[in-house]
DNA sequence: TCTTAAATGTAGTAAAATTACGTAAATTAT
DNA sequence: ATAATTTACGTAATTTTACTACATTTAAGA
């Protein structure tokens, strides 16, 4: 993988090196951080080599160059890099444990920040401005992202209901037809109650949005779909990544819708926003 | 703060700086990453300032100079993390507000990451560890957060159920008593009907948990208060952090619980995902 | 409007990195 | 063992990059 640390690259190649790259690795390796920030000139003095030497020896790690070795290199050092892609022990404390978490999600949200289809998302945003009605639908965890989603989209002024009922949905799905959407939500793509919801919308009329795994029997029943490629976790201390991107993605999907209606539909979010002042207690935004 | 995001403090600085100090500021900000590569010349061309403006730059952040500036620009950069908090504008297309909302989620978990009290964290597990029963309450937003809450914590073997009725919550924190745990969720911390229903179910001798914001009239009511610092969005376009946040605590919570039931628990786990084969195609995990 | 200070740019200089090339060491074949 | 060939390494020149000193412009204050 690209990401790993530098470092122990560095240390993993060190018996395939020769004379002078060894040279050169000891001293990085010794004081890594010193390393980044002295010249070619200064180091080559340490290693008892000479510049051309340590410019190879960057290069051998695939780096352009010197200065883009010490970048690489700096980033191997920096702070937030800790726990990536390192799963949760069975004897962690919670020191260990809870930056593990966090981390992994952050991970996969970056991932899915990089892959993530705009087209894609312009094409449900489209759907979803056409819509004359919305369903969320979900099934277990992605039963709370459908609702979530019904808390969102409620205040673009449009009927929005969620659904967890597999028979309820059902019913809805056969009477719906154009101008319905219907955004099904799943983990898996793979539950069969789901997909065959998706199908009777579909035959229907209806537009079927999916927020779902690439290639999943699901994914193809839709409209259209977007399909995070979220790495399926098999420990069984980690928890499910998807229901967070799926969030953060109904997040992006909400701005969307925002951002299309214009600013006329600003003083209609902060009607909504401000009828629940009177809820709170005072020092409230 | 030394360990402070370099990115953010270019932001935070924004408003301070001269004319081609900005005009500097806004081409690293927009691409980071290729401003770690850039030589100082190219770099000057795209802000078309000249190269001893952009030198002069990089001395206003405590670098020694260019190349020092752009070894910690590579180390804010690091593990894939943009922590740029740059907001939406009216005028975005998908490929800009996508990657802004998702680096916003992203930026705030790692903030949480860095400030969470581990000892808070121990607490709460061990108190869910002792439950006999676990009532996860919110409303709104944090009424789904609830819900799934419920969706991960009935895996513990323990009578768990989640509610969004206000008169269903006063009902039941009057009725609890010792061995109760009511688990209250709240983004603001200061909904009335929540820190009154709060403090029924602490009169009544229940175990009050929040997650909720610091010094909040819901945090004070608690027995132990998980609270998160999330900046107060005031930006109509950004959805709300603290959702996520939540969620992403719950995680870890549940992963404390499960560590804490040590290993002879994990069959029981692995039944509850069996159960749910069949209710999918195949080819799955 | 003049004065002064701050900001920015120009041009020259120094430093750093890279390349081309040559020599030395090591390996292989004879 | 020694010649041939490859590989490793260094020297020196070249190029690229960064920095400094100073000049010019712009803005601010009196």
């Amino acid at each position: 993988m690209q990401s790993q640390n530098l470092i122990n690259v560095i240390t993993d190649a060190l018996p395939n090196l020769n004379k002078s790259e060894t040279k050169v690795a000891q001293v990085i390796l010794s004081d890594p951080d010193a390393a980044t920030q002295s010249s070619i000139a200064t180091l080559a003095k340490k290693a008892h080599v000479s510049e051309p030497s340590v410019n190879r020896f960057c290069k051998r790690f695939n780096a352009t160059g010197f200065p883009d070795f010490k970048l690489r290199l700096a980033k191997s050092l920096a702070s937030g890099i800790r726990f990536v892609n390192r799963n949760v022990d069975p004897d962690d404390d919670v020191a260990s444990y809870t930056p593990k978490i966090i981390d992994s999600t952050i991970n996969t949200l970056a991932l899915v920040r990089d892959k993530i289809s705009h087209t894609r998302v312009n094409q449900v945003v489209d759907k979803l401005i056409q819509a004359k009605r919305i369903y969320f639908f979900g099934l277990g965890a992605s039963g709370s992202v459908a609702r979530d989603a019904e808390n969102k989209f409620f205040r673009f002024n449009l009927p929005v209901s969620s659904h967890d009922d597999v028979l309820m949905q059902r019913m809805l799905a056969s009477t719906g037809g154009t101008g319905d959407v219907f955004f099904v939500i799943s983990h898996t793509g793979r539950t069969k109650e789901v997909v065959e919801v998706a199908e009777i919308a579909r035959r229907n009329g209806s537009t079927v949005i999916g927020l779902t795994v690439v290639d999943s029997p699901l994914a193809e029943m839709c409209t259209v779909t977007l399909d995070v490629d979220v790495p399926e976790n098999t420990d069984e201390y980690m928890p499910m990544a998807s229901r967070i991107v799926h969030l953060v993605i109904l997040d992006v999907l909400a701005t969307g819708v925002t951002l299309r209606r214009g600013p006329d539909f600003l003083p209609h979010l902060e009607k909504i926003k401000n009828s629940l002042k009177p809820t709170r207690y005072k020092n409230d935004n």
